[in-house]
DNA sequence: AGCAATTGTTGTCGTCAACAACAATCTTTC
DNA sequence: GAAAGATTGTTGTTGACGACAACAATTGCT
């Protein structure tokens, strides 16, 4: 635990004490040092994944489908006749979770529960035909909010994110 | 692309006692096809980014100081005399809820808000002394949690993150 | 002086993850 | 084949979090 004396502490001198006296404070948000903030990933990713994720529930809002919605209906379109369990586990979501979500899914007619006959316990999950033409064209709007993404960092540095984090999914 | 799923639990036979050896089929969940869910920066970045605040908060578990807390001591110990409003700007957080990350720092005797001579609806965030120190040591747990990141993905490949994502610091 | 804006604060609402508990239904074991 | 154990879907609770709204105190503006 050391040390009385902080070695490298604020290497922002003293003088960064903000002269307030004035009128000088409006957009300084930016010219406020983060020190040991800028160099943490983990900082960064999540600023990164809160506009991420404001970019596609703008762009989806004239659907009104939300990220984890997307993934839900993705999945269970590429891989109809899952049960939940098998959904949430793929997803990394609760299953407890997932509940509702389907609730709200099949509500509006774009997923159904279909009782197994192999495992009454379980539901197999389907998308329902409206689903189906649903899902399409949530997917033309997720590609054109994959293009933003490509607007914001580069196209390239899309997909070197893409590859570095492929690993995560 | 895609390919069909043929991900099945098992197909309505009557008797399907698992042949063989007991120890039954754990997860399988990585055979599950994710069809457009790969390729969308949104999908790996969220995965991504619970993996590393998992991480964070496990390799700081010992202080128990979560992201959020540490980003803002980060940033009051970088800028001695910030105002709330300040530091909420900065980290992109709302000040209602900056006041009880700050009440919970403070009741651990790490912040400290001084009311401010030159305006007095305003307080000035400072750490306290055992705040330095304490500050000192979330940041070696916090590099050691970059370590991770770093075996995780790669040296090169954190460093690229955080060149690509640098804009939104 | 008077009125608009800012700061910190409290409170509400809706989302979300992490659990706990439960009934119904398999699976295992004796 | 019946009891014990595990799994699936469900409901409910808790706590963290963001988005807002309202408010008192205090500036700033004109």
């Amino acid at each position: 635990m050391t040390a009385s004396a902080p070695q490298r502490e604020t290497p922002t001198s003293p003088a960064r004490k903000r002269a307030h006296s004035g009128k000088a404070r409006r957009n300084d948000a930016h010219e406020i040092g983060l020190d040991a903030l800028v160099g943490h990933a983990g900082y960064a990713v999540r600023r990164f994944q809160i506009w991420i994720f404001q970019d596609f529930v703008k762009t989806l809002a004239s659907v009104d489908i939300k990220p984890t919605q997307y993934s839900v209906m993705t999945v269970i379109g590429a891989n109809p006749g899952l049960t939940q369990m098998a959904v949430a586990n793929r997803l990394g979501i609760e299953r407890a979770r997932l509940v509702h979500l389907l609730d709200s899914l099949e509500r509006r007619k774009l997923v159904k529960r279909v009782k197994s006959k192999s495992d009454r316990r379980s539901h197999a999950l389907h998308l329902t035909a409206p689903g189906e033409t649903a899902l399409a064209k949530f997917k033309r709007l997720a590609a054109e909010h994959e293009r933003h993404v490509e607007d914001k960092i580069g196209k390239g540095n899309r997909e070197k994110l893409l590859e570095i984090l492929g690993g995560f999914t």
